[in-house]
DNA sequence: CGGTTCCTTGAGGATGATCAACGAGGGTGG
DNA sequence: CCACCCTCGTTGATCATCCTCAAGGAACCG
């Protein structure tokens, strides 16, 4: 959970529904308002100009997104649309910034946010540049599993499609590589469901 | 400049010098210290077990490195070495979370540029999966201008290797990608040192 | 001048992308 | 209940691209 809810109403916030892909933000836009999600699940992507998409990351109720243009005047590095119906919490830029003027404990969270979501994107990169497809999909799976913390098998709630726009791979050889990596028993495949 | 160098001694600070080459902290290692270059330059990086290395970021003058570990309680990312002989301000962790608490001015600041730096790992994600060796190579290009905010061609103190590292291509494909970017105009090449 | 380090080129090969086609399952409406 | 349409998964064949390996040249420095 970022912020607590009352707050944020306090503060002026509005909740906004979104329609299933429907865009929130576009990619080198400017930014306005601070974006907490109250329900669904929002997604943040980069799309090249032969259509391919890249998934940055995925943020669902509680979570925030799109924050650091609001703390650098920068635009926004990728583009945020609703993967099903949404709700999120809107608050302008001046008055996120004035709360966590008046909650330092909030600026500290967001200073740990912020540093996880480099840690994150670091370890991100390093493996889409240094390995091979397999290498990439596993270590995937690992950043799905570490947030459930889950110590046995996991039923992997994404499609292969969406598997291949967070590592930049295509499906048939999200596919094939899944194949291998069920021969070599790393992830099980029952009823076409990844298991790891 | 990140944090005044008397104020980091005044705290306790001690400068260290490294030798060429030298590592400062591995990859996996935990943070005990804050870092903060005096002189010299630092390249965070990751291996592969192929020994091909790919490069996240350097670091000189004036610039601090490996923050995020020691807000977060995670391990190193990646590993930082000494590209020529440095002398690195090192202050304790515990001392500088303390500094931050004193100045609330300087906390705001790392959140900034720990915004900043998530916004160019986007950036650097982005262009490394979507895009063909020779954007790449320009977006590289892009990065190191926009750092020098210089309107006229640019000399790029960098070596075709070490493009090679933070484009994750190998040095043949920097070189033969140059070579049609020069033909393109995009780039020009003059004793064999680029200029963009 | 000998030793580095860096740059360059060519040939060949591996691998992931592309293209095309089909199958399986789920939901909807007639 | 069946026909249809979607979305998702799967497979094979072919292709383009980047990597790999090998070799040699240029620049720089003590």
């Amino acid at each position: 959970m970022q912020i607590d809810i009352d707050i944020l109403f306090t503060w002026g916030a509005v909740a906004r529904k979104y329609k299933k892909n429907e865009v929130i933000f576009f990619e080198n836009e400017s930014a306005f308002f601070y974006h907490q999600v109250i329900e669904g699940t929002v997604r943040m992507y980069n799309a090249n100009e032969d259509g391919k998409e890249f998934t940055q990351g995925y943020f669902s109720s509680g979570q925030s997104f799109g924050e650091p243009p609001l703390f650098t005047d920068c635009k926004y590095p990728s583009t945020a649309s609703c993967i099903q119906d949404c709700t999120i919490l809107k608050l302008s830029k001046d008055k996120f910034l004035k709360i966590l003027d008046a909650y330092p404990n909030l600026q500290k969270e967001f200073l740990k946010l912020m540093c996880l979501r480099i840690l994150a994107k670091s370890n991100t990169t390093k493996d889409i540049v240094n390995q091979k497809p397999e290498h990439r999909i596993v270590s995937f799976l690992n950043s799905v599993k570490s947030k459930k913390k889950c110590g046995e098998k996991l039923i992997i709630p994404f499609t292969r499609q969406e598997i291949a726009n967070f590592t930049g791979l295509r499906v048939e050889t999200v596919i094939r590589s899944c194949t291998k990596l069920k021969e070599e028993k790393i992830i099980d495949i029952i009823d076409h469901k990844i298991y790891y």
